[in-house]
DNA sequence: AATCATTTTCAAACCGCTTTGAATGGCTCC
DNA sequence: GGAGCCATTCAAAGCGGTTTGAAAATGATT
């Protein structure tokens, strides 16, 4: 069933009918009410593919998920991210488009999408310091949303992005006011900007006190569990181990929770920790009672937000760089308590 | 730059330069040439649009993604299939849509996913046992491949799935073999097709050997952290508590270690898990030696070869039903050991 | 009743490609 | 030199909608 048998059907023309349906002013209200119910009748919804090619407007969005070539980790905060963002969508009539690319051509991917048409915006995933696709994005007059900053980058775009630096400083804070003086940072990565961001805040917090950082404690790694768990380790092994760490993801923590017990540490007295927690949907951090004390920021919020955003962007509700910092707060759990000597 | 105006600059038709680009045999070589030249020069990209509309295929490929909407979690495993999927989806062309989609009205969206033409094909994920939605599937004559299988499900229809009941067989086997005798099985939920294999396994060893399963140590749960710590308080809780104990996922593990370390079990020695590992990006098991011993099957893997059959089907390269089994590997780790008293 | 403004409907062009069926031009062959 | 045959090229008709500009119907005004 299509709009021109539709129409026939009800005697007008397809003009009449696409108008109805979209609800333009200038369709008798009778004629509407008959139109709307022959279409429900016959189940008619009008073809994806025709709207696309007439309007010219894609009614998608793109996500580009760089695939690290090296070591083909999916970043696992994704999946949150797309639910939240995914909502957003299906509630605005978007499709969400997801290419999985090998990070060497993500540039091309950009191009693609622009000159082929397929998609009205993009969502800029983990961005990284002086990220080359901001430029490219500008250029290619893309609407787009960077989950995340990049630090480095004069060129003013959007973003919906965790104060990250903050989260850290206080974290940082908070394990100083318990006593702690060696406090580890395991920290991603540290070209990805979140890491460099969190890295600040925790040096600026023990700047703030007169401290210095230690490289010494300070690791930045792939954010899994074994490379938490070799994290550990390491520290164990320094005649000054740290008594207390901040781990920048839930997944890493538990590499370093194993690490520590395995050698008859006991996290939250022996030792305190503290972490980022995305609130991933399977991975949530205890039930009533904490099991980490965390710094939390929920990533589908974040994606839920970046969508809506983008959506604003596209359809010219709003104009210019739009910016969203959303805050993390400080959640007390079992895996921190006060330096005993 | 549309094909109208290349074909103007080349002072050839549109359908002589369409040809040309899309490999058709009845065109000059030497045109071809110009015409390849003029587009590679002009940078030019037929849009997508376009040419979904004119071909009538979407050249796309559909997940929808159902938010369980009572507890809102998203498949960890979800991120790695989606991975291997994407690659094998932009190797041929094709574009991968995600819908996220509350699971209470995912009949609306296949239903719409047909009618409007979005997609060629769709994946389904997470089937359960006589799961509606391949009927549906069948009937609205959308070509489809399932992830996993629908126990009940009398109509034939496509799968790529892991030999779930095998994999857990062989792992109470392993236990078995290792002396242990109470073994508890801490599983998903049992409407989730996988989870019901797998328990059928692990009855199935246990039958082989003279013994019978005991409920109070099988659990079936959600796949968290929480529940699997929860799981194994409640084991540690029983008076004939399990040496050994099979869990469904890495991530539910996690917590089961951390219920035994915490009361003071070392996992390995005190108590043998053995776990199913999917090969998750982000949560290796391990690098050299593996932590757990574990049923080890790629999900990304599974995701190239659902993508690869499903775009086999929409293409008509093979017609009918396609099956594909994997076998799980039993990957001996550093978390069983045999029954001490 | 004629005029004019307003409301409602429609025919046709268009979006940018594919594809059918016909036309053109060169060659071979008798 | 005309018929027949390829090899190339092209005009035009889709695909299924939206949108422009004009026409028809209605109502108000004089």
């Amino acid at each position: 069933m299509n709009l021109k048998e539709l129409a026939r059907k009800l005697d007008l023309s397809p003009t009449t009918v696409s108008r109805a349906l979209n609800g333009y002013p200038e369709v008798n209200e009778a004629t509407r009410e008959r139109v709307a119910a022959a279409a429900r009748r016959y189940n008619y919804k009008p073809n994806t593919r025709a709207i696309r090619l007439a309007t010219g407007r894609a009614m998608a969005v793109g996500h580009v998920i760089p695939l690290a070539t090296r070591h083909e980790i999916v970043n696992p905060v994704f999946a949150d991210f797309i639910a939240g963002a995914g909502e957003v969508y299906s509630r605005n009539g978007y499709d969400m488009l997801l290419s999985v690319v090998p990070d060497d051509n993500e540039e091309r991917v950009y191009r693609e999408l622009k000159s082929r048409g397929t998609v009205d915006g993009v969502i800029l995933h983990a961005p990284r310091m002086e990220d080359p696709r901001i430029p490219l994005l500008v250029e290619l007059d893309i609407p787009f949303v960077v989950h995340g900053r990049a630090t480095g980058t004069t060129l003013p775009y959007s973003w919906v992005d965790v104060n990250n630096r903050r989260a850290f400083q206080r974290a940082t804070e908070f394990l100083l006011d318990l006593g702690h003086r060696r406090i580890a940072l395991i920290n991603g990565l540290e070209f990805m900007d979140f890491a460099l961001r969190r890295r600040r805040g925790y040096e600026d917090a023990l700047t703030a006190r007169g401290l210095t950082a230690d490289p010494a404690i300070m690791v930045s790694e792939e954010m899994t569990e074994t490379a938490g768990y070799r994290a550990a380790l390491h520290m164990l092994a320094l005649d000054q181990r740290p008594t207390a760490a901040i781990v920048s993801s839930m997944i890493m923590a538990m590499g370093v929770r194993r690490g520590f017990e395995e050698r008859g540490l006991r996290v939250g007295r022996d030792v305190s920790i503290i972490i980022h927690d995305d609130e991933l949907s399977y991975l949530r951090n205890g039930d009533d009672v904490p099991i980490f004390t965390a710094t939390r920021s929920s990533v589908r919020e974040a994606g839920r937000q970046a969508a809506d955003m983008l959506i604003s962007l596209i359809t010219g509700k709003v104009t210019g760089p739009q910016e969203l910092l959303l805050e993390a707060e400080l959640i007390i759990g079992q895996s921190t308590g006060p330096f005993t000597g």
